[in-house]
DNA sequence: TAGGCCATCTGGTCCT
DNA sequence: AGGACCAGATGGCCTA
């Protein structure tokens, strides 16, 4: 039940100027069909029958458009926290930034290869091991090979940086 | 051009 | 009731 696509938001939108992803990319305000009608979500007929207070269209509008406003400034404290994230993963430097994946990825190969390090320096068996880019333990799926490589790297970065940390 | 990654919109559900 | 969260859809940008 999706609408085509949504409605020209009037709001600046031009994303902040968040060069996302691969290399420099700039976004513009997406363009919006112009035939699009933000379906209501509650007729006002049925409002009524609902006993509900009537909704008029202008306000279940401004309503949208503050919520795609909040939706906005949370998706960008979300991609804040991966950025964050990012600065804090030993990895290759890459021309590129690390995707959204292969962060959280990285990131979890990072948290085992740490806990395998205080586990043996209590002198505990290492819960984690590493092998071909494989993740112990864990299945193996389909992201997990897309960023093999990088893991591969990354492990071993791992492992040197937190053995020369202390 | 296809495929990957991403931002944004949208409506449903959950929570306060 | 209203906001937060979530997932699906859509379309833009970029690279191979």
């Amino acid at each position: 039940m999706k609408q085509p696509s949504g409605n020209q938001s009037s709001e600046e939108s031009s994303s902040d100027g968040e060069s996302c992803g691969r290399g420099k990319r700039k976004r513009t305000a997406r363009r919006l069909s112009p035939s699009y009608q933000p379906t209501p979500m509650l007729s006002a007929q049925a409002a009524q029958k609902k006993g509900k207070r009537r909704v008029s269209a202008r306000e279940r509008n401004l309503r949208r458009l503050e919520s795609n406003e909040r939706e906005r400034m949370r998706m960008h404290s979300l991609n804040d926290a991966f950025e964050q994230l990012r600065q804090v993963i030993p990895h290759v430097k890459m021309e590129r930034k690390l995707s959204k994946i292969e962060t959280l990825t990285l990131a979890k190969n990072y948290i085992m290869a740490l806990t395998n390090v205080i586990c043996d320096m209590r002198g505990e068996e290492k819960p984690y091991t590493f092998v071909d880019g494989e993740s112990s333990g864990e299945n193996n799926n389909d992201e997990d090979i897309e960023v093999e490589n990088l893991e591969e790297n990354n492990n071993s970065s791992c492992q040197r940086d937190l053995e020369t940390r202390d």
